[in-house]
DNA sequence: TCATGGATGTCAAAGCCCTGACATCAATGT
DNA sequence: ACATTGATGTCAGGGCTTTGACATCCATGA
């Protein structure tokens, strides 16, 4: 009566090539696709991340244009939506939400396109950098049992997924 | 004025250490982080899901249901939720879809617990049959450029993560 | 000059998902 | 027998996200 909790083995060993051929496919169990880990991986980190970020009254997509603004200040909203993943109506909820809170500024007009460019206020800034750690350390955590000659292989991997479905 | 379009180098070749110590977590991007990578690549595989899957009409929280249900019948409204990484009242939503569309079948009562068991009924085998199709050809496209020897250190990878995070 | 296409912001409706809360049921220990 | 604990199903409220649609603004080319 119970789903996906087999003990994972072999989590804290480093091998890198066990299985010659590891069957891709008709793999007998949904659980071995590399799409469910995803999955898993992804919901597990969002997880974390909203109780975590709840204790700085702050969401996931909140934080995650915050720390976008904090890089590259002036994103528009749609900017800031192709950079969280999301559409173009989610990051004005958003947005909005920010903006009640006093953590960002949006200009009301432009003089050249529709684009209105979106900035941190001393607020934001300050939220941010509090929430920062608490992010970090999850993310520290998240990765403390990878080996760290293979971070880089598994940061390139998820890109050639992500561009393989994009495509 | 764009976020995340830096064209991902290397991403068809085999390297797999290439910075001796990559630096996890100073990094002056926000890209550079596994988090911000793994929350891509999971919505492009969402993404990627949901148009295939509305051609037979389900919704990604419906197939995965069903691709469970496939091969555990009998599985709880709670079972169901915990292994598509969801609520209990999110799971039970869905299932009340996949009912009105008679594609499964719960039971009203049993003899022992609450838990009441959920089965696929004919025309939700078909479906699943036909879907089926569908999503491995995603998933064969997502992991078509990473090397096959790559694959069994990705799951191993994604799994660690989610432990570290859920423990 | 005008038309077309692409990008952007916005509104509306719907669905998904979450937290909080409550009641039910079985197992356990007192 | 009783209380406690844990798991389950369910309801209510709210936040997030999506698709669809529409209007605005710029760039491009006829």
């Amino acid at each position: 009566m119970s789903v996906g909790t087999e003990p994972s083995v072999c989590q804290n060993t480093d091998m890198e090539d066990r299985a010659p051929v590891p069957p891709p496919h008709p793999a007998k169990d949904v659980t071995e696709h590399v799409g469910y880990r995803l999955k898993q991986a992804s919901a597990a980190l969002r997880g974390a991340m909203d109780r975590a970020l709840r204790e700085h009254d702050l969401t996931v997509p909140q934080y995650s244009c915050l720390e976008l603004l904090d890089q590259q200040p002036g994103l528009s909203n749609a900017d800031l939506a192709r950079g969280t993943f999301v559409s173009r109506q989610s990051a004005n909820v958003v947005l909005r939400g920010l903006k009640d809170a006093g953590l960002i500024t949006q200009a009301t007009s432009t003089d050249h396109g529709r684009a209105l460019p979106v900035h941190l206020t001393a607020a934001g800034q300050q939220r941010l950098h509090t929430a920062r750690g608490a992010v970090y350390t999850i993310e520290e955590r998240m990765i403390k049992n990878i080996p760290a000659r293979r971070l880089t292989a598994l940061l390139a991997d998820l890109d050639a997924m992500t561009a393989a479905l994009d495509g």
